[in-house]
RNA sequence: GGCCCUAUCGUCUAGUGGUUAGGACACAAGGUUUUCAUCCUUGAAGCCGGAGUUCGAUUCUCCGUAGGGUCACCA
């Protein structure tokens, strides 16, 4: 049984970084039949808080990567399975207790807990990058606890892993120098060497790690722009691997059946926030008018229905124009309003009349017979579909000029130099409402 | 600086000795019955450098160079 872990340390946010190993481990796991394990890595209790643990384990379940373990592991709650072990490597003879000042506190004279080093060298075996050699003399003799109930991060992680049987440790290449250190602990401590694969980082766009002066890092805020959890797990499982094919639309599902450790990259990988909105596009656009106002709602939660004018029947009639015109919610241009949608809900009062005016007319005034044309057109046509409307614009259109008759129709109804085209927005707002803008334009030109 | 890792278009990548070096995002131009968006077509854009192995290197080896990671009584 092939068995993964996710280790976050609570103590910050949730990384986007650790949200992809996340999903390696889990994708690895479950693409081999096996399991995925959860554990808090809390040891160190003046970072660590339950705020931040809270916050990792609802990111990654709203992702959907689900571990196997029933109860979360703590490793702050395994201080005395740590003493154990902490015994039975002293006893072995393969560690020691020194004496020596505190590093904490200078001129206090405290007992840590040190690795007899054997000082030689270790090749191991990574999955994604070869063998790797190190020669461990150098790292010393490694402190491995403060003291027999306090373990240190290296030992708890050799000890942790043994006791969930895990048998491919996969993590960011920020932990192959960890390694080493690692396969010491084990031997000295008689375990098993278990599988690595250290994956390439994500990398900021001028090719450092990533972290917080880059910007949004952390899981929360991208949630919160409005990325979908499809497009997020779909950008990041090809951040770093690719399925052999050119295929690139993959769900959690699919994932699973595609994936191939082979396949992981060796280099670290620019997160290009442009294509992670192309991915969160092609979501955004596949989703239902139930699905998309589900996901209005959850990230506009109530100011949506304080719009004024609001109309649940024009908003759902809307969502097919957003859904293509938007890459995230972000888009909108803040969490107040509907942006430069909000012609489907306030009739457009300020523009000016100017803009009513064609680029083949002179002024706009020429448009107004026009624009009184549509009007009587539209007193008796059928507003029960886009394209109804445009059907019984169209003959009149061709007769007089299409850009002479739909601009400033559009303009009318919208107020805006750019929008979605006249028909669509006379559907959205309706008969009464349409009628009653193209009167305000005409009044707007006057004489 | 020591140690370790890496190196194909701007970015994500395919490629495993012989290819017109392929795709995607972004970008540019044109088109799709008015603007925006969508969609379609086309275009520009890449094998870090030098040796070596070989009939032949993007691909294998070595040396450079560049970039990254890591050097805690943090994780």
């Amino acid at each position: 049984m092939i068995i993964t872990r996710i280790p976050p340390s609570p103590t910050g946010h949730l990384h986007i970084g650790t949200a992809r190993t996340a999903l390696f481990n889990y994708l690895f796991a479950k693409s081999q039949g096996g399991k995925m394990v959860f554990r808090s890595e809390d040891t160190d209790k003046t970072r660590s808080t339950k705020a931040f643990e809270e916050e990792i384990i609802e990111g990654l379940q709203w992702l959907g990567l689900n571990w196997d373990n029933d109860v979360i592991i703590r490793q702050s709650e395994h201080a005395p399975v740590y003493r154990e072990y902490l015994e039975k490597i002293i006893a072995n003879g393969n560690a020691y207790i020194s004496k020596e000042e505190s590093k904490n506190t200078p001129g206090l004279l405290v007992e840590v807990i040190r690795l007899k080093n054997p000082n030689k060298v270790i090749t191991f075996n990574d999955l994604v990058r070869g063998d790797i050699t190190f020669d461990t003399t150098e790292l010393g003799d490694i402190v491995i606890a403060r003291s027999i109930d306090d373990a240190l991060y290296h030992f708890t992680v050799v000890v942790d892993d043994f006791l969930s049987d895990v048998t491919h440790v996969i993590r960011g290449e920020d932990h192959i120098s960890n390694t080493p250190r690692q396969i010491l602990i084990q031997e000295a401590l008689g375990f098993e060497r278990p599988l690595y694969a250290h994956l390439p980082l994500i990398l900021a766009s001028d090719r450092s790690k990533m972290s917080k002066r880059h910007g949004a890092v952390s899981l929360s805020s991208y949630k919160e722009a409005g990325y979908t959890k499809e497009a997020i797990i779909n950008y990041l499982a090809l951040l770093g691997w690719n399925p052999g094919t050119e295929r690139e639309l993959f769900t959690l599902t699919e994932l699973i059946s595609e994936f191939n450790i082979a396949h992981i990259q060796k280099s670290g990988a620019v997160f290009d926030i442009k294509k992670f909105n192309w991915f969160n596009h092609q979501y955004i656009e596949r989703y239902s008018t139930e699905e998309f106002l589900a996901y209005l709602e959850q990230n506009f939660p109530t100011r949506l229905r304080e719009l004024p004018n609001f109309s649940t029947e024009r908003l759902l009639r809307l969502i097919p124009t957003i859904r293509e015109r938007i890459d995230t919610l972000a888009d909108f241009h803040d969490h107040t309003d509907l942006g430069e949608y909000d012609f489907a809900f306030a009739a457009p009062l300020d523009y000016e009349p100017t803009l009513l005016e064609w680029k083949n007319d002179t002024s706009p005034t020429v448009a107004k017979p026009r624009l009184e044309k549509a009007s009587t057109l539209l007193t008796d046509a059928d507003f029960s579909s886009p394209e109804s409307i445009k059907a019984t614009l169209w003959p009149y259109a061709e007769e007089v000029g299409k850009g002479e008759l739909f601009w400033p129709l559009r303009i009318a109804l919208s107020g805006r130099s750019q929008s979605p085209d006249p028909f669509t927005i006379a559907y959205i707002i309706g008969q009464e409402e349409t009628l009653a803008r193209i009167q305000n334009a005409c009044d707007k030109i006057g004489e």
